[in-house]
DNA sequence: TAGGATCGACAACGTGGTTGTCGAAACCGT
DNA sequence: ACGGTTTCGACAACCACGTTGTCGATCCTA
């Protein structure tokens, strides 16, 4: 058998991951987003470009309305994002993203082709066809869940 | 080009060890290890089957002394580490991992072998060695850090 | 039109980090 | 051998980010 150790495996999934992460914010740092978290990129996604509501948002990413509205309260004090009123019902209050919230998106897309573009220089651009189609069929749809900043702590 | 976003690969990542840490803890609860977290995995590999100052620990798990006292703490409250007076440093409390403690070490790495199989029988050995391969080469040994909780909050 | 569901806000609290400070003990250069 | 520096663990105050519970206002529906 002589294989390698299981647990190897979660390292390096990790280990990727969190490589990418680091490189991207510090990217986006250097290109004008140095306050953006790990999390708030997150929060980010799950405000989406058409906006949406605490609750909302809440509820794409698995945590309560209320740390929801702590998250977006974080996010408008950096100027990501903004809320107003909703003219069609009274109770709620439509969160948007501002310019500066979707340039920041929008460069993290970029970076993020530009990290792909250079592991797929160092190991084989087909290397990586190869293991994104390897962690689709194992990992399924779940993959791609908004809630995961403080998931470790659960 | 038509290539695959490169945002898709952080995802695919993070999923990958989402779902292996998920389940991790799923079958650890079914073997007797109901209240392990995945930072307390962490920390108790910090600890070490030597055992471990908690400064030191603080040092492997990259936070400050006073975090790993808190860690350690609640390691012994639920019965995974126990601490002695170190005879020949007056000032230490050596952290040992008791019997329980190792046993949710060792459970951890068979489960940890069997989530492997089960990918390797879903993909194929050799995808999975070529897939550990390949994050090998793009991240490195900074794969096998252990300052891992709470990194995503940095 | 009355009852129930949902909205955002507020309060109290838990957890897991941080920094600063402290006394006791160990180490090291003179 | 002794005095200054470093290191140990403990304590306190604080912060980030989550939780539940409650509340009045508003909307929807039977």
């Amino acid at each position: 058998m002589s294989d390698t150790p299981g647990y190897e495996l979660p390292f390096l999934l990790f280990g990727g991951f969190r490589t990418l992460i680091d490189r991207l914010h510090a990217e986006l740092a250097r290109r004008g987003h140095p306050d953006v978290r790990p999390s708030y990129g997150f929060a980010m996604q799950a405000v989406g470009v058409q906006g949406a509501t605490a609750s909302e948002i809440g509820r794409r990413l698995g945590v309560s309305k209320q740390a929801a509205g702590k998250s977006v309260e974080r996010l408008e004090a950096l100027g990501y994002v903004e809320r107003a009123d909703d003219p069609a019902d009274a109770r709620r209050k439509i969160v948007r993203l501002t310019e500066h919230g979707i340039d920041a998106l929008a460069k993290s897309a970029d970076i993020f082709d530009e990290l792909r573009a250079e592991w797929a220089s160092t190991v084989g651009r087909e290397r990586i066809t190869a293991l994104e189609n390897d962690l689709r069929a194992v990992v399924g749809p779940a993959a791609y869940r908004l809630d995961a900043a403080g998931w470790f702590s659960s």
